[in-house]
DNA sequence: AAGTGAATTGAAAGCGGTTTCAATTTTCAT
DNA sequence: ATGAAAATTGAAACCGCTTTCAATTCACTT
């Protein structure tokens, strides 16, 4: 249990003042080489390393930064959010910063906001999945600490967008997507959208509609849903299509993990997928689920969570350095990638 | 832009000491009940808050607990730990601490550690997925940081045990796992093992291969698998298991994600889970996977990850607070859950 | 040898709090 | 009113580091 050793000890210990064992160690120039390698031994040997806290406070500066994570009902995180969050650590530790992450009751969540930036544990924010009119931006903007946001939040009044975020195309990917199984030769095409309180899933829903409408083709208000990107709800939503007596030949999902959901009620009804029924989901690019090996499963558009939270990782900490830089945002594409799980429409015209 | 404001501020502001003003906020009781609301009045309207990092200087505590996540070579993470986190996080909030999060490649770690030990800026470690003499554990008890182990570590040498650990009785559970397998009539059944670098791996390994020896049932090494946790290396085994002339009755898998792929292949060879073949699998019960609603789609061991995150920080937090108690450790249980994937066996003796 | 500018080094202030210990004010019995 | 005890308050030290600014040492020129 050996005590830490201070830069005074050290200093004692070397027979110099703390300014200069300080600036050894720093490696200021005005430390001869002798010096510095005298104080980088004597460091070693007695296995000294500057208290990070009381850098921090000389420096004015947490080099922290927060992402706070909703808890929800069940008290479970967003699968997608892990790989997020792998992203953008990757870049705080490569730029020296850490990540402060913390796990929130829904009803502490805005108080958790204030503490962390009264308290000055963080110098920045990142936010996740907005919604319209996002609370925690405006109490951002009050508190007037840096955070960008990954997606967009539609603001109904003209508040400032005095902040950087990064999105991925939701609706240019999801036009794509539709307008592929059009192209397919598919017309009676069923939309499983998540939750329609988020703004990704309002930005997919229109792309779907307007491409729906734009190529003339049906769209049965009961084959839209909106709900968890589960298994378990596309399990859910596939059995209530299929036990209908007119089926649509291509759904239009959200999640893979939807998809997977739906696969699973197709077996159960005796169809084939990509045959029978095709599917086309959103793939966020899990890790673990489809190793590069092998060939992609669902027919999807394809975008990794984990490079968006690399960028934007880059994108706050920007903001931080250079404060009075000018905003920038960034608009990821998504990419169409042809797996097994569509083919060709009853209206296919080759 | 409003600058923080400091105590100093604060004090001048009300006209009273910076000691006096720190004890009202801290709800001393030798503060008259008078200044202590005018000092709580003049914080709110001054929006006033103590620098935690100051605070923690003072105190010498970072009052932060230390996660290391080892990215692998495709820079992801495992899907549990988002869950473990989780429930770990929210222990942490509750008692009053941060939860510093740090991703790295696989050759930085050591370094990590070491690095968030010197610099103060953690009081302590939770380390996962041990391996055995897990070198990790080595080295933290050099530094002689406290830290809980999530799972357990066989040591060859009689390296001291001096440190909490948390784990789920994997030997215990894939026992139960292949006795049920066995009374329902299966004699012919695969194992399909996580990679066994791992403790856990080599406990359910062990597990698997003394119940099948106690019951007399035959051990195929041709049956015995080891990979990734995926989808796909599920798929993989059980295309290569069904294309034999001879296949099992029974799959015994270590997780659901594996189940998931083995299911797969199953449906590709016209085989009916639960008929035709059976599967158990692990299960620590990822969130969003099956909702609580809804039979378990697989029969699996379950146990909750997010219930050990929370208990483990627990014994981690005890340790910090008084490093000088006596150990404690805890074996939580896995529960046997019938789902629709097994069914009799051949060998049925009802 | 003296003087100058450059190169090193160190004392002390400061970052923003907490806490010890002494000083001041109140309270209350005499 | 007076003094002692109790209740409040505050000055200053301290946590461990960085950095300003002044002091010292050194290298060279004249």
């Amino acid at each position: 249990m050996n005590k830490k050793t201070s830069l005074k000890e050290l200093a004692e210990y070397l027979g110099l003042s703390q300014t200069t064992v300080s600036r050894g160690l720093a490696d200021y120039p005005e430390v001869t080489e002798r010096t510095k390698t005298r104080i980088r031994e004597a460091a070693k040997t007695l296995n000294y390393a500057p208290s990070s806290t009381a850098q921090k406070l000389v420096h004015g500066k947490s080099l922290t930064i927060g992402h706070v994570i909703r808890l929800s009902d069940h008290m479970t995180i967003n699968p997608f959010y892990a790989d997020f969050i792998a992203g953008a650590g990757e870049t705080y530790s490569r730029a020296g910063y850490d990540m402060l992450i913390s796990m929130v009751a829904p009803e502490k969540e805005m108080q958790t906001y204030r503490d962390l930036a009264n308290s000055q544990k963080v110098d920045g924010f990142i936010l996740s999945e907005p919604v319209p009119d996002d609370p925690r931006i405006a109490l951002l903007l009050e508190l007037a600490i840096p955070f960008a946001l990954h997606g967009r939040s539609h603001a109904t009044s003209k508040a400032e967008h005095n902040y950087n975020w990064l999105d991925v195309n939701n609706k240019g990917g999801f036009e794509i997507a539709t307008a592929y199984l059009l192209e397919q030769g598919h017309r009676d095409i069923a939309f499983v959208n998540g939750l329609e309180i988020f703004d990704f899933a309002l930005r997919r829903k229109e792309a779907f509609m307007q491409t729906m409408q734009k190529h003339k083709a049906p769209i049965r208000s009961d084959w839209l849903f909106s709900g968890d990107m589960s298994e378990h709800a596309g399990f859910e939503v596939a059995q209530t299509l299929l036990s209908a007596k007119d089926t649509p030949t291509a759904i239009l999902c959200s999640s893979v993990f939807q998809a997977m959901g739906i696969q699973r009620a197709l077996h159960l009804h005796d169809k084939i997928l990509g045959k029978d029924v095709s599917i086309i989901c959103w793939d966020d690019c899990l890790s673990g689920f489809h190793e590069s090996t092998g060939l992609p499963q669902f027919t999807s558009m394809q975008s990794s969570i984990f490079e968006a939270g690399a960028k934007i990782a880059h994108l706050l900490l920007d903001k931080i350095e250079n404060p009075n830089e000018a905003l920038s945002t960034h608009l990821l594409e998504a990419q169409l990638v042809i797996g097994q799980s569509t083919g060709k429409g009853p209206f296919y015209t080759g």
